[in-house]
RNA sequence: GGCCCUUUAGUCUAUCGGUUAGGACACAAGACUCUCAAUCUUGGGAGACGGGUUCGAUUCCCGUAAGGGCCA
């Protein structure tokens, strides 16, 4: 079926010492930790502790617009969560380090001039009017699009003066002609031809690497022997070769695991499924549950059994076990699942578990200046604060739709899609944001601000009578929100248009 | 559009050429029960299609289709 022990008793058949595994994760901080993170780094976790070797952790922060540090802490914190521990990373140092690529600016400035050197890269000064031109130009003849190679002819030691005069350039990879096959620990010999790769660039005009490169040093340099990650990197791995035989490096081995999928089969993602970490945990997935699930995916127990410990999957995850299909995530099999475990628990066990769920104190803290308005008796605070403790709300279709002031049911849906989309453009979910957000959008689709406002109260608490909706909001958090936003706007689309009434 | 990957029920999967194609979620029915849930029992439902190879293909090979990813 596939080839999982190609290459795994040596390192591209060359080196049979014992070598310590290394595997990392790489993720970059922009918005919420991801599902998919936690996935492949339960992978990465495995085979790591499995091999009694290390599992690192490295943030990809070299996006400077989209990176965030609140982001990055939010990955420490998803990650701890679920339980994967890490060796060496950002927060815990490590004798690889920094473990934060944009630490590293100067690493992947002297690689790229290293490969300029050698001739494996040169400098390309076309400026980017230049490049759309060429790019139109292609489409137009219907020809493959990319770099045609201009600079390349560039003799070198023109290049290196015009470098020095500092004029603007950017640093690409020479391709070679040939072909090029990716090793998948996977797939087995996966062929592309070099003519299908693009003149890559390595290093940015503002001299900051990208991906390509940054990956390449890194994963070198930290004493990567295995890359773990994503089937969607596979076509961008024979320029990660090129890269490794440019540098003269021995490339690790690689495994390209499936992708996780929404319900129609496309790539996850935030616009058709919740998929971040916190989202779950909010509505008290446990991490074990979290764990258990994501290793049901694309993976299957020899036994097959489906509930399962992660010293057990750790024992027990083989390559040769996985399979290739990308596996869509069920979020109603993971209910399933963290329903069976909770069954499982001692009561005075599970007692405290919802206690730190529900009732720590940090949570109340936050909630109880929100509910104290309202609250007569001590007994109210649940009431009030009801719609954040409820994982699911059940939505009051009748009232979500009235709260339409005479819409059409699929127009109120498309108008919390519109507004869902306006939301996502927030960097801080805070209040302010939120407000200035929310009423710029009001104003710019000219809708009343109290229309689109009582829209969300319901969609977001079930009721019309709630504390402030923007604090509400917040205290959801953007996970929670766009979900619940997302399936009021659903139930919307599916609502029966009521009768008039005069 | 080019390249690459994938393909067992609605979903997650088992099967390493010979099985009445197994399990789980979901679904349906029944039992239990003050309700609901849980639990138990039962049930329907799958090898994308077409060619090869073979005594025999879900399994190996080729093509087609569909889905997905990457590049633009």
């Amino acid at each position: 079926m596939h080839q999982a022990d190609k290459g795994s008793s040596c390192r591209g058949g060359l080196t049979h010492m014992a070598e310590t595994v290394r595997v990392r994760i790489a993720p970059s901080p922009t918005g919420d930790p991801h599902v998919g993170t936690a996935y492949v780094g339960l992978i990465n976790y495995a085979y790591a502790r499995q091999n009694k070797g290390q599992f690192l952790l490295r943030i990809e922060d070299t996006d400077r617009e989209r990176s965030t540090r609140e982001s990055e802490l939010a990955i420490y914190d998803a990650l701890n969560w679920v339980g994967l521990e890490w060796d060496e990373g950002p927060d815990r140092g490590g004798p690889f380090g920094p473990y934060r690529q944009s630490e590293r600016a100067d690493i992947y400035r002297e690689h790229s001039a290293l490969l300029v050197r050698s001739g494996a890269a040169y400098p390309c000064f076309c400026p980017t009017d230049e490049l759309d031109k060429i790019r139109l130009r292609q489409r137009a003849l219907k020809r493959q699009t990319g770099y045609d190679g201009t600079c390349r002819a560039i003799p070198k030691d023109e290049a290196m003066a015009r470098m020095a005069a500092g004029e603007p350039h950017v640093i690409r990879l020479r391709v070679p002609e040939g072909r090029t096959t990716v090793i998948d620990r996977l797939r087995g010999d996966v062929e592309i031809e070099n003519e299908q790769i693009d003149d890559q660039v390595l290093l940015k005009t503002d001299g900051f690497p990208t991906y390509h490169l940054a990956n390449v040093v890194d994963d070198h340099l930290m004493g990567i022997t295995d890359v773990i990650r994503a089937e969607e990197w596979i076509s961008s791995t024979p320029k990660h070769l090129m890269l490794y035989k440019a540098f003269g490096w021995q490339p690790p081995r690689f495994a390209h695991l499936p992708l996780l999928r929404n319900k129609d089969k496309s790539k996850i993602s935030k616009r058709k499924n919740p998929v971040s970490l916190l989202y779950y945990r909010q509505i008290g997935v446990m991490p074990e549950t979290m764990r258990n699930f994501l290793a049901l995916l694309g993976h299957s127990m020899s036994d097959e059994r489906e509930i399962f410990e992660l010293d057990e999957f750790v024992n027990e995850f083989d390559f040769r076990r996985v399979s290739l299909g990308g596996p869509v995530f069920d979020i109603e099999k993971l209910l399933w699942l963290n329903g069976m475990r909770i069954r499982a628990m001692a009561p005075e066990v599970l007692a405290e578990r919802v206690r730190d769920h529900l009732y720590s104190l940090d949570r109340l803290t936050e909630l109880v200046p929100m509910a104290q308005e309202r609250m007569r008796t001590l007994g109210d605070f649940a009431d009030v604060t009801s719609f954040y403790m409820v994982p699911m709300l059940k939505l009051p279709i009748d009232e979500l739709v009235a709260a339409g002031k005479g819409r059409a049911p699929k127009d109120s849906s498309a108008l919390l899609l519109a507004a869902i989309e306006a939301l996502d453009g927030i960097k801080t979910f805070d209040k302010e944001s939120l407000e200035a957000a929310l009423r710029d959008h009001c104003e710019q689709a000219g809708i009343p601000v109290g229309d689109l406002f009582m829209l969300f109260r319901i969609a977001l608490t079930g009721r019309k009578a709630t504390p402030p909706l923007i604090e509400s909001m917040v205290i959801l958090g953007r996970a929670q929100t766009t979900q619940r936003l997302r399936a009021a706007s659903e139930a919307l689309k599916a609502a029966p248009v009521p009768p008039v009434v005069k």
